[in-house]
DNA sequence: TTTATAACGGATATTAATGTCCGTTATAAA
DNA sequence: TTTATAACGGACATTAATATCCGTTATAAA
């Protein structure tokens, strides 16, 4: 559904956000050993939320990373995505066509928008806050 | 949401079918025309639906792709996806975790698996003269 | 002020997806 | 039987995604 790229940056960002819940900040390795990761791509990943203003980076000794908590409640999974998969994912055709739409679709159209908006009214409506709030246990599962 | 090959090889089997309800075979140049594909590359795409059984490809003059007409009840948009993108988009998590299960959910689980069984549902259950009979029209949209 | 730490940023490497080329094979019609 | 046609199949080319490397920059603590 998702790129790489996308995932790994769904799954740092909902660690961070934990973390930040928490009052820390986090650093790479620690980001990368627990949610997984290839370490210099994952570094890659964080610039890329860094330069969104996702999160917010400290350089040096105990730096890291974290998210301003007030952000908790405003940053959605949508904006996640967006970011690393652009807006394909709510945009596009699912036979690919450019010109489909409700006035002249393609034979899959209205079955596929179903399910394409479904995805993402989901997405648009999972901020960061909500989704650690849902958590079945206190267990925040990013690993494997 | 699907590969550019899988976008080409379904706009391509939508053809195919129409094409087999009239009585037609059609040819790759003919079919790469219609559906708006690279050529070569379609060539290679209909190669595949040809080794899965899902096309019947005749060689030579007045050659081309059909289907048995037999199988148009029978085969369906998820299988088609399968053969281009497997079955990721049935079983993949939406975090990219392998052990990612309902009894040890990623954040995202149960929100995710909503929407994935939805589209696994709606592609198993997506026949080929289905969409043809669903059609809005009798104009059958594969281009642009 | 020096030193260690951790993010930054650009270059490079690798792999997979996408796409093309061209000679080969099968076959229908002349 | 010859010829033209159209799919086949393998090699090759290009592009995008994934991934790594390493010197640079900022900064906190000693």
């Amino acid at each position: 559904m998702f790129s790489n790229s996308c995932e790994y940056g769904l799954r740092a960002i909902i660690f961070i956000a934990q973390q930040t819940t928490q009052n820390n900040k986090v650093s790479l390795s620690t980001i990368s050993a627990e949610i997984n990761s290839p370490e210099a791509f994952t570094a890659k990943i964080l610039q890329k939320l860094t330069r969104n203003n996702i999160v917010k980076s400290i350089k040096g000794p105990y730096g890291g990373f974290k998210i301003e908590e007030d952000k908790l409640d405003v940053i959605t999974l949508s904006e996640v995505v967006n970011i690393f998969d652009g807006d394909t994912i709510y945009t596009r055709c699912g036979l690919g066509l450019s010109q489909c739409n409700g006035d002249s679709p393609c034979p899959l159209h209205h079955k596929f928008i179903e399910i394409r908006d479904k995805l993402k009214y989901m997405l648009e409506n999972s901020t960061l806050s909500g989704l650690l709030n849902d958590l079945d246990s206190d267990l925040l599962r990013l690993k494997r």
